[in-house]
DNA sequence: TAAAAATACTCCATAGGTATTTTAT
DNA sequence: ATAAAATACCTATGGAGTATTTTTA
């Protein structure tokens, strides 16, 4: 019932209506001028309006017209859907631009020390009004995460052992190597750079292996490559648990150059002289949803990658 | 330039998208088919919004059709539009029925007394959404605030010397009689009604002379008329002043048989032997100003009237 | 290939225009 | 008497329908 009484309510029924009640004696004849349109017609749009609001808006028995109660209060109201459809419009023009909407960002522990900070200050700045949602996850939880579309865009290291799934883009953002990380009473600090060889007696504390994608994979392949086998290898979940245990003296860890810019109290970090695998962060999308929130995302990240 | 993009659009075309974007799989076909409408026309609608908005609201790459990001933003601005014309129909309507919409009231102190409370407690009873803005003035400042529009409607004292204004509607409201307030001390306290005449000695508190319209002049009258002259007249603006001179033994008073429910401590009341003037109480309002919020309240009025 | 959307066209309802009458000051 | 709104009638834009082609899964 409410509903069909909304039906062939145009407007233009507004438009003719606000026009004529700001006219400063209502006049029907001067607004039609004013719009380049013939006055009946004009006139007959607003008995149009009235009808199909059940309403007189205008005291017809008055020369020059003027609003009734109801037409005051509709006008008010009138000139509030205006404003609104101006605003409806803008904001599908600022979406269609990724200027507002929002965005889901899942990433690794591992980034969150390295190019995040950078990217969403940067991003913030340039698109203020986009809302960014931020998950950390790990590696194989982003991965799924974006199949099932839960999250936009993924942020995390990413190795050659990664499948290679059609349905997702990949971009590089920056490059980073393995460093040792040592706690500073450890005989070796002395030296600038340390051979993996001559760790062999040494504790390895290193990411979860039961998590595919992470780094455990990525360092062990390494070993694998140079042919060195560790003492001991324990695990630790999270990066600031791996340092601890590190400042601790648990045992010595290989980490992503970026771990140095966290500045562990206790820890000492070492470059590596065999060649050790490049690690990639990179950011992760699905090709077919490609939104101008997700694209203008993108060349934020471009600025950024090296 | 804002107001040129609105150029023919129309809420139709907000009809049919949220026709179309609430469809479970936005199915034009399945929309048209609900709207009882062909395919193709709303197809072609879709696109109009479309190119008038300058912005894609659904991914034609896919089937189903899917909405773009802009299209999820527009959704929501184009059901607020919706209910906002809604809301702005069910306001004339209400407004045109004067259940909403505001009136000025102005009175006299004198009916502040008798009618006012129980008028407005009846009328704000029907109308809770009708604002009333109350004006307590002078009789004379009341027929100025109507002939200037100031008021809509006055509840006063009438006298028939008032001037007969052709633009003013009366309605009687009440009657009431003029009694004697005198000091709880006074001799004549003992005589349940007391001549005038036997007065002659007293000393009269009366309203302002200054003013037109006032109760003084209706007294002054009566005076004239039954050939009674007052040992010495005192002049007090307020009711509550005149009530508490009597109090104070100042003098004697005439006034409007409401001034009872006052009930001011140290005034006796007694009747008037000679016949006297009929006081009526009376909304004035113009002609030419009937919204429906007056109608109504002048039918509340009618429901108290005696 | 089999759906569903987009074109291409046709039609008519109605927004808008012209001429005139009615109304209010 | 006169200016402005309403009425009557006409015109033509574009909303809506039919037939067909194009697209996507």
């Amino acid at each position: 019932m409410e509903i069909q009484r909304l039906q062939d309510f145009e407007l233009r029924h507004l438009r003719y209506f606000i026009a004529v009640a700001e006219n400063k004696n209502c006049s029907i004849s001067e607004v039609a001028e004013e719009l380049h349109m013939a006055q009946p017609n004009l006139s007959q749009q607003l008995k149009d309006l009235e009808t199909k609001l059940k309403v007189k808006l205008f005291d017809r028995q008055k020369r020059p017209l003027r609003l009734t109660n109801a037409g005051v209060e509709f006008l008010k109201q009138a000139r509030l859907i205006l404003a609104q459809v101006n605003h409806a419009i803008e904001t599908a023009q600022q979406a269609s631009q990724g200027t507002i909407g929002r965005l889901i960002v899942g990433f690794n522990s591992s980034v969150s020390n390295s190019v995040l900070p950078d990217l969403l200050r940067k991003f913030r700045n340039y698109f203020p009004k986009v809302k960014l949602i931020l998950q950390e996850r790990t590696a194989y939880s982003l991965i799924e995460g974006l199949q099932t579309q839960q999250i936009d865009i993924g942020l995390m290291h990413w190795s050659s052992l990664n499948s290679q799934d059609e349905t997702l883009c990949v971009k590089k953002i920056q490059e980073e190597s393995l460093v040792l990380a040592l706690p500073e009473n450890h005989p070796f600090v002395t030296q600038q750079e340390i051979s993996l060889k001559s760790l062999s007696d040494e504790s390895f504390i290193l990411p979860p292996s039961h998590l595919p994608y992470s780094l455990y994979e990525s360092i062990v392949s390494f070993w694998k490559q140079i042919e060195f086998v560790p003492k001991e290898i324990q695990e630790a979940t999270l990066m600031l648990t791996i340092l601890s245990l590190v400042a601790g003296g648990v045992g010595v860890a290989l980490l992503p150059a970026n771990a140095q810019n966290i500045g562990r109290k206790g820890v000492i970090y070492r470059a590596i002289q065999e060649q050790t695998p490049t690690l990639e962060i990179v950011a992760v999308w699905r090709r077919d949803r490609s939104s101008t929130v997700l694209q203008n995302f993108l060349e934020v990240i471009q600025t950024i990658a090296t």
